[in-house]
DNA sequence: GATTGATCTGAACGCTGGTTCAGTTAATAT
DNA sequence: ATATTAACTGAACCAGCGTTCAGATCAATC
């Protein structure tokens, strides 16, 4: 046998990449592998090495192409100028995206240590631009008087460490429906940033 | 060569815990051979046998501990009953036992994956218990009026991860001391809880 | 329908993993 | 001083790791 019937790089890469990223969020890093992941996809662990270089590739590109889909999709909204809007508008648009891929979300946080030195700071440039766009929300908002918080800088890492710990807990089947779970967020973060609510 | 001079299982074991800590916190469980904690002790892989069954009792042994040490201190803390006041309470211990082991709550939250079924059970058991303490709290806090949340058991869950979240970047050195670290949130907390300021 | 290139197998490579254990030495008790 | 016990070494075991590659087979092209 070699290769077999039907097989198209276009439906095995993906395929690799999605059973690789289920056992990186299921197992970890470290503890998965690349047998494992070959077994997933209905192939031997040497065939996966026409879709990357190595071990290491294939995490980083689940982590880069994460945090480039979250920055793209932020640039792709249509933020409100409004300063209590738009914080509506963010913890609607974070919880959504982050939801739908608790598997990358999860492994986003947890395989970083797992990256090379030149990878890791790739990421954590990018992540630092989607916490920057969070503080910045934020100083506009206590520019314009509608946010009340003492510091700005730990109010958007409590803000985003209460919207992201969501996925640790939420299930799309469970007491509470998405839409719901994002109206009590959003009232959460107002009340969270002192927002008038008889404004 | 074989003994060490001035070997004691009152020293080594302790030792052993440290490194196996210091170890799983920065590299993963998985990714952190007997050797490297044998070698950062100063002794040889086989020597670790002689203090645990295996690597997985490693790992167990200092998840259990961390969870039982925070029940404990909770248990032993003298609790204001102004659900305000007992807010401020929880934010202020919640903070320091954290910010002091930030390895212990990494690895917390990272390797429960690598639990045995039942030792993973048993964490969870554990956890759960903590954070009824905290929905407890914050329903009597409801009850009495002191606070207005939607839904007590998310309100739970967001306070917790905001908190927890610290340890990712709160350093003893940095922009701000522990000190005005439980100021700050303390506040946030009080805001997010929807306590009139007025009161 | 023959040729060519893309896709995969299967076996192998060198290494390293957790774990065991007989033997050796330091500490302790007698 | 001697005997006993506790602590550790060093070497070995085997299973499994990531990775490579020559060869086999399918899909596509002409």
């Amino acid at each position: 046998m070699a290769r077999k019937i039907g097989s198209h790089s276009e439906i095995t890469g993906p395929k690799i990449k999605q059973a690789a990223l289920e056992l990186f969020a299921r197992h970890g890093f470290a503890a998965v592998t690349m047998r494992q992941i070959a077994a997933r996809v209905g192939v031997q662990a040497g065939a996966i090495y026409n879709y990357t270089p190595d071990k290491q590739a294939l995490l980083f590109d689940l982590l880069r192409g994460h945090m480039a889909d979250l920055l793209a999709r932020w640039a792709a909204e249509q933020v409100p100028h409004n300063p209590v809007a738009a914080l509506d508008h963010f913890v609607a648009f974070h919880l959504d995206f982050h939801i739908q891929r608790p598997d990358l979300v999860f492994i986003s946080y947890m395989e970083l240590r797992n990256l090379t030195e030149e990878n890791f700071k790739e990421i954590e440039e990018m992540r630092g631009r989607y916490e920057k766009i969070v503080y910045d929300m934020i100083r506009k908002g206590v520019l314009a008087g509608d946010f009340q918080v003492t510091d700005a800088k730990i109010t958007s890492f409590a803000l985003i460490a209460m919207l992201t710990g969501v996925v640790d807990w939420f299930r799309e089947d469970g007491r509470l429906s998405s839409t719901e779970l994002t109206l009590h967020y959003c009232a959460l973060a107002r009340q969270t940033f002192g927002v008038n609510s008889l404004a």
